[in-house]
DNA sequence: GCGTTAAAGCAAATATATTCACTTTAAGGT
DNA sequence: ACCTTAAAGTGAATATATTTGCTTTAACGC
């Protein structure tokens, strides 16, 4: 039979070839990521990264995937406004992190990525986004459709990374007041 | 004296290169696109590419930036809603089209840009947003900041194309609306 | 613990990108 | 027309990424 064997040896190498990629994505920009760099600064043979990955772009994909759920689950803090800010701040903070990989980035830098890959990425952020409005209205709140928040949220954040302007808590709290005006109007 | 020689076989080099560029990158995706091969099909040597551009990412973004004023000029209609309107259908058939190179995508595909780079690229378009707005004030218009229009008109529009959501005129027209209304509330 | 074998490691072969030293072509000034 | 030389081309050298075949290690089931 065929058995897996994800434990112990396997976890150690996929962490230190997350790391290094991580480390590497940062310091030198996604685009100059190579798999002999990683594994070099891993300490673990290309080969297997070669063997498990099958390119850079995968395996950042998958890195930056588990970073994006770790760095930023949902909020669930009680009130709609409450969640969407908390989101809102991370996401600000994440993006101003000179440690921090932007997702988006990683997204567009693993380009070949085929629309089924992508839809398998993305599908349970919108799940968890879905989730998150519904207990608002299920409060009794007035909630925003997901795609608005994705319109108007989510992609002036990443958007203002992208194109190199500021980004701090207080224009975070502009755009749900944004979001939110917009929609009781 | 060092003489530039931009005219005859220059020219027709650059524009053999940046018409297989696009071809490429249209038809593999940004990040497969090489030199070697963008040389190939555009019938120059690769050391010629080499030489001008240094690298596959400085050649796109220039390819990118020249597209983008030929294909998305900043319209001048007489009012705001119909310049918005115009430039966000545009943008949004461009986001649609196969034959087109994602402006942004090649933005962040070519990471290593510096902040300098990127200023120095975008500036120019800012000025240009600047003016369409400025006009509209002269006219007696009101005209939300440049920074509202890239929120919640651009971002949104290239966000939905990253994420692989739908676009058309229908959406292009509904953010327009939607800026506009939040201006003067 | 012990055996099986999934997954890692290693070394060498291959493919591909990039650079270098040099030659040829033709743009722009006279 | 003719010179000068910027810019393109050529072929070979080098560097770097990727693949391949084989060996070693150690996770998981008994």
């Amino acid at each position: 039979m065929s058995t897996r064997r994800p434990g112990g040896r396997t976890a150690i190498v996929k962490a230190k070839a997350f790391e290094a990629a991580r480390a590497l994505a940062v310091e030198q920009g996604l685009h100059n990521v190579t798999m002999p760099e990683i594994a070099k600064r891993a300490g673990v043979a290309p080969t297997s990264l070669y063997r498990r990955w099958g390119d850079v772009g995968s395996l950042l994909m998958e890195m930056a995937v588990e970073r994006l759920n770790e760095t930023f689950p949902l909020p669930d803090e009680g009130t709609l406004v409450a969640d969407l800010t908390l989101w809102a701040r991370r996401i600000a903070a994440g993006l101003n992190a000179d440690t921090e990989v932007n997702f988006f980035h990683v997204l567009l830098a693993t380009t070949a990525m085929s629309s089924e890959t992508r839809h398998h990425v993305l599908a349970p952020r919108l799940e968890q986004l879905d989730a998150m409005l519904g207990r608002a209205r299920l409060r009794g709140e007035s909630a925003p459709e997901a795609d608005s928040v994705i319109d108007h949220l989510i992609a002036p954040l990443y958007m203002r990374s992208v194109l190199g302007m500021p980004l701090d808590d207080r224009y975070a709290d502009k755009l749900v007041r944004t979001l939110l005006e917009t929609m009781t109007a």
